[in-house]
DNA sequence: CGCCTTATGTAACTATGATACAGACACCAC
DNA sequence: GTGGTGTCTGTATCATAGTTACATAAGGCG
């Protein structure tokens, strides 16, 4: 019934780990799949698991009541959440929302257990720190762009961001555009409009296509 | 030359310290006294001391090339900086600014100490992770403040929380508040007025009386 | 008092946000 | 194919917020 130890020795969080706290993740922690599109968290919310992303990915938001969202930080393969993290060792509500972007795989610990071997293994609390300090950079770049930057720079920067994996096509729908980066989808509509009027990208339904790389990065 | 233990121990972050752990602060920290309006740390700095506050008050701010600022959060009595504790234990430069808004005393201690002592010492630990999620928490109000509140309701909030302390009247300029709040003198100017023409304040030069604390809560 | 600095007021313009509704597109059933 | 349905996008209009420039006022100080 116990995790495969071979997959937690591969995960960068436990890669320094000794063999009996590897025997003990793999003995107390589950796998566990949840389907694209679904959500894990909310705030409010009290964490009982910790997790590590094996595979897809988790967008963390913000959201009111009138449904306005802004993405604070996406958590990637071998990552973890550093909002459950501080929920979990700081005894606070979960602050977020979480949800899947794609099918997740992810093991999953038992908040009480993590709490215990954190305080245990200074290896495990390095390498937290480290992940912690990566995450809560992300944060405050968000809130850099949101506080400092105009929203044309931003919806071009969040383009050019997407297309670095992805090659000049992007699937996304403007609506889902405006709840990345906390606006309205009309401005997004209107701005990417401008750019295509412009040239430096095409429009078709829930599709972007970048015509002119260069341009963009001058917004 | 070393620090009075009994003011170590009086520190809420030391206050269930080991003999030998407050012996060991006591001999490797110092006290230091800054005086107001001064910028004690800047965006890409590397943190070299860890600092608790034992009076004044800190602003941590984000600022950009025009001078545009937002205050994340204040360091008050007793509180250290979840800003700095990152830069330390994560090895990161400082992501921010602060400055001291009244003449400071603060416990200082080289960082290379502080990494340690955290290291060995689960009751700091404990203590920090409390710390550093109540911070978070401030960073993120601040975050949802800015995305889903409206200006005035800000303004509002930002006034009421000044009277909590100090009675009806607050004394600061409106390009203060803009500092604090994120936005333009001119917008602060535009609604205070609005809020004096309604009765809710008074305004004179640096100064603004509270005349009716329902009337501003309802924003 | 007059001078200087700082704070505030005013105006005009742009950018962004909110709401409502119309049109276009993809998909599905028939 | 046709028509229906839901989603995505375009357009218009108005409210709020941000930017710049300049005018006026208030306080300190010689």
């Amino acid at each position: 019934m116990s995790v495969d130890i071979e997959l937690i020795k591969k995960l960068p969080l436990f890669a320094a780990a000794s063999q009996s706290l590897l025997l003990d993740v793999a003995a107390h922690s589950v796998l566990k799949t949840i389907p694209e599109g679904q959500q894990i968290a909310y705030e409010g919310m009290s964490s009982e698991w910790f997790f590590v992303v094996l595979s897809g990915d988790v967008r963390v938001y913000k959201m009111n009541d009138s449904g306005k969202e802004v993405t604070l930080f996406n958590i990637h393969e071998n990552q973890s959440c550093i909002l459950t993290i501080f929920s979990i060792l700081g005894q606070k509500q979960y602050p977020a929302f979480a949800s899947t972007q794609s099918e997740l795989h992810a093991l999953m610990i038992p908040s009480v257990r993590f709490k215990q071997w954190v305080d245990e293994h200074s290896v495990l609390r390095d390498h937290i720190f480290q992940s912690l300090s990566a995450r809560l950079t992300d944060i405050l770049d968000t809130f850099d762009q949101v506080i400092f930057q105009r929203m044309d720079s931003r919806i071009a920067r969040f383009i050019l961001d997407k297309c670095e994996n992805n090659g000049d096509t992007v699937n996304i729908t403007h609506e889902q555009i405006s709840h990345e980066l906390g606006t309205n989808r009309v401005v997004i509509s209107r701005i990417l409009e401008t750019f295509a009027t412009e040239g430096s990208i095409s429009l078709s339904r829930a599709c972007i296509t970048l015509n002119n790389k260069e341009m963009l990065q001058l917004k």
